[in-house]
DNA sequence: CGCCTACTTGACTTACTTCAAAAACAGTGG
DNA sequence: CCACTGTTTTTGAAGTAAGTCAAGTAGGCG
């Protein structure tokens, strides 16, 4: 497995140009490495954290609970992410994370990132552009989840899955791990597990990919992103080409 | 009204304890004001803008554009907000910003608001702080438009702008200025037209608010915001009690 | 083998959308 | 001031997509 810093600096890298010296300064960083089992919460909404998470291996969820109960994920997080950034600067958290299947994750204290900030500004942006990519994500989860149908919703979560695992080169021929059970897609796409599994079904049925063993196999891309109506700008990602097949 | 650098210096005091110097560095700044007329456009998806906004007055609104040419409203913005500090970082605008209302926006220059973050990274770190919680937004309205019925989503919706406009100085009574119409509302809370207006009409009936003339009137607070399963935690507003009535 | 969880499928119900038309309202020009 | 136009709001009726409920199957694990 790759090391924690070197996850965090090719993922800073594909966005922000670091110099050596912002480099050499996330080296310098203490990680704390924890590994989670499938569906483990590693941050709690009303915990105050002082640690920030990177995901090393695996892939992570944010979530909202309800008074109802009901669970609404908002994210997912693959090798390379900040998935709490957020937590640097805001006192309690409004929403939960966990691991998704099982996923190796590094702690950074908030303490630590602070003064690295000070002394590398540059760091400090591309932390700081790093979390507004994430909004850029949530923005198009709005949009996704109130205004398209429920077949078109479906294609684009796992249009944005794939293409988001090829930047972080989880990509290995035309398969990506997304180890996602229907219950939990529906509690991400806002619809009941029936809809979720015809739904689902009806997507296979139509050759363009397929979900099976935790793994998200792209069959036709081209017409996965037809149906999903799902177009890249959003992710703010550089020199990526379209995916094959 | 208020000057501009007032607006941002109170809206960023609200939750980062800003220094003279951090003070003096924003008076410094170039601010281009500009009026805008209800439901025009002041950057487009796809733009890539040189200057960032600052509300100074009225309503302004983001939102994405689909193929099928529907609009999905992401977000409003009151006095005090910086609504695309996105575009700061970010290379195209991924979403498009108009006034909802007539509205006046400040333009300050990326150039400048660079040198004062490196000159105050204190400053920086201010406006980095603002942009997440403008994702919070995002994620409760994705939670919002998936996981609950429509007169929760509706009369959540109405929540959270009052308490933000609260936050913001503008609630004059029990009232404050809400410029949006039933079709932009669908357009927010990914209803049709024809449930809008009977959600609304039976929010009406409750007696615990009103909408008219562009102005939300909240009549029963605590009603409303059982009715809308608010909790203002993820709005991470210091200092703040709940309204009255 | 038996238990538990995840997935699958069918039948039924209901929320919401769509379509359509009328009423209220705002703006424009005579 | 009023007629004319276009937009927004309101209401009704009909159609449909998705939720709910319930039962059955398959897979993983002690």
């Amino acid at each position: 497995m790759e090391r924690a810093q070197d996850v965090l600096i090719r993922n800073l890298g594909e966005h922000t140009e670091l110099a050596q010296e912002d480099i050499a300064e996330i080296r310098a960083l203490t990680f704390t490495l924890r590994d989670f089992d499938p569906n483990e919460d590693f941050i709690r909404q009303g915990d105050e954290p002082e640690h920030s998470a990177l995901v090393v291996s695996g892939m992570v969820a944010r979530y909202h609970l309800l008074g109802s109960g009901r669970r609404q994920y908002l994210a997912f997080h693959l090798t390379g992410d900040l998935p709490d950034a957020q937590g640097l600067f805001i006192d309690q958290m409004d929403h939960g994370l966990s691991a998704l299947g099982p996923a190796t994750v590094a702690f950074i204290p908030h303490r630590e990132l602070f003064v690295a900030f000070r002394r590398r500004p540059n760091f400090g942006l591309a932390v700081w552009r790093e979390t507004l990519l994430d909004a850029a994500i949530f923005r198009e989860a709005i949009t996704n989840n109130s205004a398209r149908s429920m077949q078109t919703r479906m294609a684009h979560l796992f249009c944005e899955l794939f293409y988001r695992a090829r930047a972080a080169q989880l990509v290995r021929g035309n398969r990506c791990p997304v180890p996602i059970s229907l219950g939990q897609l529906g509690e991400t796409l806002g619809m009941a597990i029936a809809t979720v599994n015809r739904t689902l079904a009806d997507l296979r049925r139509s050759g363009a990919m397929d979900l099976r063993e935790g793994e998200l196999v792209v069959l036709k891309w081209r017409e996965l992103q037809r149906l999903g109506d799902f177009s890249p700008a959003y992710l703010h990602l550089k020199r990526q080409s379209s995916p094959r097949a």
